[in-house]
DNA sequence: CTTGCACCTCTAGCCACTAGAGGATGTAGG
DNA sequence: CCTACATCCTCTAGTGGCTAGAGGTGCAAG
């Protein structure tokens, strides 16, 4: 079993080498083993762990979820409810987040065209900003 | 003229009394002046400054940007294009951030569509964020 | 043997708040 | 006037998920 630094680690899982020091700080990546200079030497399964968190981490999964997924990968006898469940939460954050920035942008949007790169005193950016009334989408 | 106090300051302009000392302290609002007790007393003015923080950063405009913005409300014969290009970089960044969880929310939606609540190891969630090469979509 | 990069630990900083301690003030009722 | 009790004050420290930097050690190529 060839021995990984960690250089190679972050080169290879798209993790940086200070966020793998950290991942390991919080327990979410086991210690690995030194090298005699008390250098870190990863194997395979440590990249796929690490490969598994970045993908995670892309997905918007915060850590105590991925932690939670890492330990159903770790038992996979268990019912995958759980998993289930995380997923289908941050499915649905990311559902409002998606209608939430739509209406945003219809915002800015108007804030946008309006201005008639005039003054600030005709700025529609400014104007939009200060008067909440204007805004045709209500929910924030 | 009649005294506002910071509770009240806080439940008309919908932000949170210890984020308005915060906004004081870095500068974003004024220091109001004091009742004899010490007390902070707002304006009429100070609840509009609030209001359009809130506003701005429920879009999502960052405390520099906010810093911006206001500094052009207080000058208003400056020309607008400084607030135009903060909204049009806001627009942009929101676009984006749209596509990108447009994308991430197909691979949640694959993920928990695919999950038979069967066991761990046919788990699709799992094994989604275990192996990379399932998503259809690569940008991340 | 030296150069120079990659590694080590540790602390502090980032953003935009939020929480809590420990104490002072203001107000309504008795 | 006294007593509750909410609200206010300042100050420090914590949040998440890293990131930056200081100051030092290991290791491989030339």
């Amino acid at each position: 079993m060839k021995k990984i630094t960690i250089g190679e680690a972050a080169r290879k899982s798209g993790v940086k080498v200070p966020t793998i020091r950290y991942y390991e700080g919080i327990g979410l990546l086991r210690e690995p083993s030194r090298s005699e200079g008390n250098q870190r030497s990863y194997e395979q399964s440590d990249l796929d762990r690490l490969t598994f968190i970045r993908h995670a981490r892309e997905l918007g999964f915060e850590v105590e979820a991925i932690r939670t997924l890492l330990s159903l990968q770790d038992n996979p006898l268990q019912p995958c409810a759980t998993a289930d469940a995380i997923a289908k939460a941050r499915l649905i954050e990311v559902e409002q987040r998606i209608r939430s920035l739509m209406a945003l942008k219809a915002e800015l949007e108007m804030m946008v065209e309006g201005c008639g790169h005039g003054r600030v005193d005709q700025c529609r950016v400014i104007e939009v900003l200060a008067d909440h009334a204007q805004c045709t989408h209500h929910g924030h």
